[in-house]
DNA sequence: TATAATCTCTGTAGTTACTACAGGTTCAAG
DNA sequence: CTTGAACCTGTAGTAACTACAGAGATTATA
């Protein structure tokens, strides 16, 4: 059993994150010292664990709590992990995309003006509409 | 000269981030009525169409306030307005890059799940750090 | 043992970029 | 003249934390 600095330095998890998992119900409510100082069992570690791949894996806390609702009922099925875990992953590649398009807008845009000390700019011409920002 | 929901019409920008970006010094006050409702010129106007196409680029309104001064000083220079624009390129393509190492991660991870009934699901062994999660 | 330094506790406020109310004027139409 | 829409203000909510302030607990050192 650990106190919560020690889980923070140990998972690399912020201090004041691992209050707020527990807050939003993210982590279980840990024991307790008796004087009020959290204690966290192995499980508790396991489970924070969980929940920072999963972070690191871009799932929402929305999403974290559905995939450890799954898990603690001890009744779930692969398939409604998996269906999880594509719709994020179509959202990630959505995003992709949307990045892509504005890259190319920007590196366009970016490409028309000259730079140095020339004070007419086709980026702020393009930006107050007076050219076509968004091609296609 | 219009007003506030006129403009929100016109530019397809939302009642309330209209006064938003007031506040927040973005647009400049506009005139009032004796009554005090908002009245916007055709430089408002202009200069909110700068504002949403910026954002349209996914400028931050940091980077938006600072093209903005520039704009107002009348003696800014294409290069400053370059290095901005590059600057947020960057980021961009540091986010696609994130987004992509992501994507491959959970493609990886997805594909190992047969999905369906089984109450094995290697997902969730992969999020409780059971296998690698993040390969290269 | 005393005390100083560190850790933990709580609640609350700040971050980004908005959006959505509530409760009160004012305007425009009939 | 009345009704309904538009406008005004200030404030609170969103996601996912992070950072305080002020108080109590614990540990290390003198």
């Amino acid at each position: 059993m650990i106190k919560r600095g020690e889980l923070a330095n140990r998972s690399g998890c912020n201090l004041e994150t691992i209050r707020y998992y527990e807050k939003i119900d993210l982590l279980k409510p840990p024991e307790r010292t008796a004087s009020g100082h959290r204690l966290y069992s192995r499980d508790d570690q396991a489970r924070l664990g969980f929940i920072l791949r999963g972070r690191d894996l871009g799932f929402s806390i929305g999403e974290l709590k559905s995939l450890l609702t799954l898990v603690d009922s001890h009744d779930y099925s692969c398939g409604e992990v998996l269906e999880l875990t594509d719709g994020h992953l179509a959202s990630v590649r959505q995003k992709i995309i949307d990045l892509k398009k504005l890259e190319r807008t920007l590196a366009d845009v970016s490409a028309q003006c000259e730079g140095g000390d020339v004070p007419e700019c086709p980026i702020i011409d393009a930006l107050y509409g007076h050219k076509v920002v968004v091609p296609n």
